[in-house]
DNA sequence: ATACTTAGGTATCAAAATGATACTAATGGA
DNA sequence: TCCATTAGTATCATTTTGATACCTAAGTAT
């Protein structure tokens, strides 16, 4: 019913519906900071998630416009992940949790 | 295995194992900038959650330090809820979260 | 006294999301 | 000819999440 354009509210849900769930944060923070990567090397970079899901979660972020998908037409297949501009906005989001956690982990240190 | 202390490397999974998942941003949101809330504020202010989903995230939320629990001897019962220090210091980051939104929301308004 | 209301749950079961495993396609190399 | 490769799909088991009903015990109306 809120198209948008109406934000002096937080808009939590629709941001959270975005870049929540299990494994999105840890998708796009690879990308976000890492660059462009294949499938594989997601897959790689982090270690629990499993084919099935990477997939899925990536074309949720792609259909949201945060990342870009790039098919080589190459055999073996080769497809390069990369965030989209928007996801790049994220930096300084993920930059603040970092922070935070750092805060946490280690109050007393130096 | 890692215990924290060799934090170089940004510890993604474990933080959004700790404040990722469908609900817990929101949950986060509101108790860190409107304070503490009963049980069934929480409820009204999360309008697609259940009661099931509500009180395991704000157990999990209590499990890991990031909100307290003030239990009521009264009838009918009566429970706050309210963001922990540690929790507090997530406000940068939903700050963050909030800008990216509008940013992406209206790219060229004003 | 009996029955209803209240608020914060829990118990139970169904539905949805996720995980594990096996399978596919097209080419190069042994 | 057969195997390895990479990104992905199909299928089924397991785990999470959701819907609904139920519980507690004091106040309140009858």
């Amino acid at each position: 019913m809120n198209d948008g354009s109406d934000l002096n509210l937080c808009p939590a849900p629709l941001v959270f519906a975005m870049i929540g769930g299990k494994w999105k944060l840890s998708i796009l923070q690879i990308l976000i900071f890492q660059g462009t990567k294949r499938f594989g090397e997601l897959r790689h970079g982090i270690p629990d998630i499993t084919q099935t899901m990477l997939t899925k979660q990536l074309r949720a972020l792609e259909g949201d416009g945060l990342v870009d998908r790039k098919v080589y037409a190459e055999v073996p297949p080769k497809v390069e992940y990369s965030a989209t501009d928007v996801a790049i906005g994220l930096m300084p989001a993920f930059k603040a949790m970092h922070s935070w956690w750092e805060a946490k982990a280690r109050p007393s240190t130096n």
